[in-house]
DNA sequence: GCACACATGTAATATGTTACATGATTTA
DNA sequence: TAAATCATGTAACATATTACATGTGTGC
């Protein structure tokens, strides 16, 4: 689904959180804090990241240390380019490409046995998601300043587990 | 995102809901129901209903009142496909390709003049869905024995409500 | 020096969107 | 009968996944 070039934006806002960073640790971050709103595969962003630095939205610059490694820092118009799709304020919810929604969606007899079956897998994946969120919210922001230091990543951690335990709640009121 | 073939299926599902369904009718479930959960243009949908033809998964018939029209059936090896695919359990949760977790986590600093703009924007698009599940409830199963006809939609409709309602109940404690 | 993880890159393929195109049916 | 909507279809392009490919650094 050819969104509207949302890709190169995230990896923006990579590396300026974190400069002097690898392409595979970028690919790294897809796999940890913003693998739960977007994911990207390295095929994906070596491209990219060539197509940013060819616009001027970063620099690449290599070590003696490691011959392959190439280390990538945003540019002044990078900041720019970034801020402006950061003001630019969201016009639309996002869709849920929920396969177990999806699912449930086709099945009509309230006693067909596939709902209780989908709602406890459901309910388990779930329950994996919240401790790894809860984990996840200890280590990263251990205290205060940590979270003053990363506000926006703050809140959107707590969001994801108050919508987490919502929808076990949920679930645990269907199964009755 | 090429994923594994979700969309036959899907197709398949509304077309054992509503048999002689026409191309057109089922792109416009796309925009009602399914929409909040799965999105496809016209353009993706014809030429998947050739595909299923061809494999045998549906059949399609004309009339003499359209000439254009073509109604199509769900065969009974669509059947077997269609149940073979609700069998299976969801192994992963989705991801939510979201735009306002994705702007949070680049932002900072607290004090951000964007929080409190993207958390409006957020909460007044919430709010409207919100009324939008609301009615859709109230239409579409205005009593027990619709629920009971379609007790799966009926499922994913309430836990669409709680979703909202929970994603608004989040914003209103943290804009204190 | 061999195995394994690191690090980057490309190619083939699958999927999805936007734009273009054409004719049929309905309605004013 | 002209305009709008219905109904289907295709083409060009954008995006994403999987598989392939190649060399580097590190630990044993």
């Amino acid at each position: 689904m050819p969104k509207k070039r949302i890709l190169p934006f995230i990896i923006l806002g990579i590396i300026n959180n974190r400069p002097h960073i690898t392409g595979r640790e970028i690919t790294a971050e897809f796999e940890t804090e913003i693998g739960d709103f977007w994911r990207a595969s390295h095929s994906q962003i070596y491209p990219e990241l060539k197509r940013m630095v060819n616009d001027g939205w970063i620099v690449a610059s290599t070590s003696q240390e490691n011959a392959k490694e190439r280390y990538y820092q945003i540019t002044s118009e990078g900041q720019e380019v970034l801020n402006h799709w950061l003001d630019q304020l969201v016009t639309d919810l996002p869709i849920h490409e929920d396969l177990f929604s999806l699912k449930l969606f086709f099945i009509k007899d309230q006693n067909d046995d596939r709902i209780p079956q989908l709602i406890n897998r459901q309910r388990s994946l779930l329950e994996k998601e919240l401790k790894y969120l809860q984990q996840r919210l200890t280590l990263v922001f251990p205290n205060k300043d940590a979270i003053k230091k990363n506000y926006g990543h703050y809140l959107i951690l707590t969001r994801a587990i108050s919508r987490t335990k919502g929808q076990i709640e949920w679930l645990k009121e269907i199964e009755e």
